[in-house]
DNA sequence: TCATAATGTGACCGCCTGGTCATATTATGG
DNA sequence: CCATAATATGACCAGGCGGTCACATTATGA
């Protein structure tokens, strides 16, 4: 999640600031709604305006414009992540759960054209670098819940007769099914969180927080 | 769940058994591999060593052929499901949701490529009446569980400070997880479920239950 | 002002796609 | 055996794709 996955050329670096993010929003756009191999390159020009030629003298190629489109993507999410949990002091471990959870809604509230070009890269084969990048992702989930799950279970704060990263497992399938459930509205359950508004959110949030609390913390243990 | 989406051509119906089965299990496979959309005819053809006017004397275009595997899959899908649950007399709530995991792991294991082809279907727009055949498997899921979550919940079974459609959401979410991350490695959260002994998976999903039962049974019900 | 460099353009290429159809092959039954 | 119906075949079609390149346009700076 650190360095970048490929280089524009430096005529795209000229351009000015507005053109490049127009060019990066609609690219993924487009491979959010098609997925990278039927994205159509013709399509995303004549969508820009620009000529086909000005593409490439941008991006060696597909795949280079599609990398570019996925680094903006990670970028912004780790942002996101990170903004959200230092901003709220220090949480308990299911508290950092809740944060992340809250990040990601507002993640796809504002992006959610590169949510979907993730979830495509998740199920789709033939994405060129496919392997790095759900790496890049999902590596992000587990290393950063697999400390703060260890820690917390050296504090007590967890049941014992749960290996720690079962409890991430837990934790991640949770948090990315609601995910997918809130982007892609046949995922969720039947709870209709698609349309739902901020507070009624919220609080299927904070309820879904309370189960995974009760079923994972010590019984002997308040809430 | 019930009614066919499609009808073969007479003359698929004429075909040997085992020619029309290997033609379903070769389509089955190249649209697990590529979708939709991507999934070459021409492929499937020259896979079959038969020529394209014939596959278009079984069905009338390419859409026609996919609804019929799909229509295979919903099919076995149902019949793995059934056999699982009937067969092992009354269980409690979470005792069926084991029985469904199970059931759903030996699916995986004999069709792989059907179950591909319904992740596919999730995640991939423009694939035909993809609405209709998303609804049709979760519906089996919720119009499943739904009834049965409500009987629980009348025995005490269930905490009764969470509604029984967010226990639904919760048991639908880990088990499509569960089963996306034994089907989909990237997805198993570091539980590397993909090249599991049967042993240590029944393990993995005994405890998996078990925590659903501490965090959705009443406290003061005994495991 | 003008030579040079940088950038923009779209017709064109080879390739593959889903789908068609005239023709060849095989099965049927009188 | 032969006429007819059923089935099999693959060359062919229009359309879209990623990618190229000779050329037009614009920016630069001496």
């Amino acid at each position: 999640m650190d360095t970048q996955l490929v280089q524009p050329k430096q005529t795209f670096m000229n351009l000015a600031p507005e053109k490049r993010e127009s060019i990066v929003r609609t690219a993924a756009a487009e491979f959010a709604e098609q997925g990278y191999q039927r994205a159509s390159l013709n399509n995303i020009v004549k969508q820009l305006g620009i000529s086909k030629g000005s593409l490439y003298q941008y991006f060696d190629n597909k795949e280079a414009l599609f990398l570019h489109v996925f680094d903006h993507f990670t970028l912004q999410v780790k942002q996101y992540v990170k903004a959200s949990v230092t901003g709220n002091g220090r949480d308990d471990f299911f508290g950092v759960a809740r944060q992340v959870l809250l990040a990601g809604i507002a993640f796809i509230d504002t992006h959610p054209e590169y949510f979907q070009v993730y979830l495509k890269v998740l199920f789709e084969r033939d994405v060129p670098r496919r392997e790095e990048l759900v790496a890049r992702v999902r590596l992000f989930s587990l290393e950063y819940f697999g400390p703060l799950a260890d820690r917390a279970m050296l504090q007590g704060m967890l049941r014992r007769d749960i290996p720690a990263r079962k409890v991430v497992f837990i934790l991640d399938a949770m948090l990315d099914r609601f995910l997918q459930g809130y982007a892609q509205p046949h995922l969720d359950g039947g709870l209709a969180l698609a349309g739902m508004s901020a507070d009624r959110l919220h609080d299927e949030i904070d309820s879904m927080v309370a189960v995974l609390r009760t079923g994972l913390q010590p019984s002997d243990m308040g809430e």
